[in-house]
DNA sequence: CTACAATCTATAGCCGCTGTAGAAGCAAGT
DNA sequence: ACTTGCTTCTACAGCGGCTATAGATTGTAG
């Protein structure tokens, strides 16, 4: 199975197959006599793996984590358990970061933009006159804006 | 003013100061004779419009050009209403998005990984068979994971 | 034989910063 | 004058997770 089978059904891009392989995600396929990449459906397994856990938000070293555990079959499931657990911990606290920052927006376009001139326009106004107080608790600066699940 | 000062008043770190005015959302401002940044208390203004701007999620380049309109205050108002509106519905479909996805993994870490062997383990079992036609929607992958409002 | 698709490598770019290195300036204390 | 230590300066690399571009090669169908 060459490259572009393989990204056809896991949905993955050829290109990113080969970012995952140049990070060491996914391992080193075989090569055709030409220099060609040839997968297994083991691989098809994994990349799937891979999409899945991704798609749910994981890191890549979440990812990475996840697979190393469970290529232990023998060793204990709880680390697993913590991983997920931490990860949902995670997506609940940016939930209740992004529905603050929806209240803040939408009750600022409830106002409305009814001035004409952009000198009374009360959304700039809003913006130059958000308190910091609200976002008490991102506390590290913008930097806490970035991450998943964003419009592309 | 000083570029410390300035960053203490609005919360921006000294290198995010220096790295907007490079990217020029922040004017060149003077200059001491030994080559030292100085501010006016309107630059402390513009900088926490930029820093609220941020706060509520607004792109670099919205910001830009509500920096923009603010600046020309005969011009109609509308376009700023219309950035925010357009950026409300961005937040709201990332807040579907994520809710779907916590959703996803309150269901998975629910059932719990009472194995303890990392073959039986129902966590790696629940991500391996993730249906992908769960996140119909995100139909361009992994590339949707990505943006705001995460945990740094 | 020719066209076109698929694959290859290597590198740069996206966003919004953050961090590093090394040099220079400045104020206060000895 | 000298040292100490803080601030500031420039320039550039790195983060995550890809995506895009350029240019070369290989495989396949008409």
């Amino acid at each position: 199975m060459k490259i572009g089978q393989l990204s056809r059904e896991t949905s993955i891009k050829v290109t990113t197959v080969r970012f995952y392989e140049s990070i060491g995600l996914l391992e080193t396929p075989a090569r055709t006599a030409s220099g060609r990449r040839t997968y297994l459906p083991s691989d098809v397994e994994r990349l799937s793996f891979i999409r899945n856990g991704r798609r749910l938000g994981f890191s890549i070293d979440e990812i990475r984590s996840l697979i190393a555990l469970s290529d232990q079959p023998e060793r204990d499931c709880a680390e697993a358990g913590q991983i997920a657990a931490l990860h949902l911990a995670n997506v609940e606290e940016r939930l209740r970061q992004l529905e603050a920052l929806r209240d803040e927006l939408a009750a600022m376009s409830a106002v409305g933009c009814s001035a004409r001139r952009m000198a009374d326009c009360r959304i700039i106004q809003a913006i130059a006159q958000t308190e910091a107080s609200k976002f008490i608790g991102s506390n590290e600066g913008p930097a806490h804006i970035r991450s998943e699940l964003a419009g592309k």
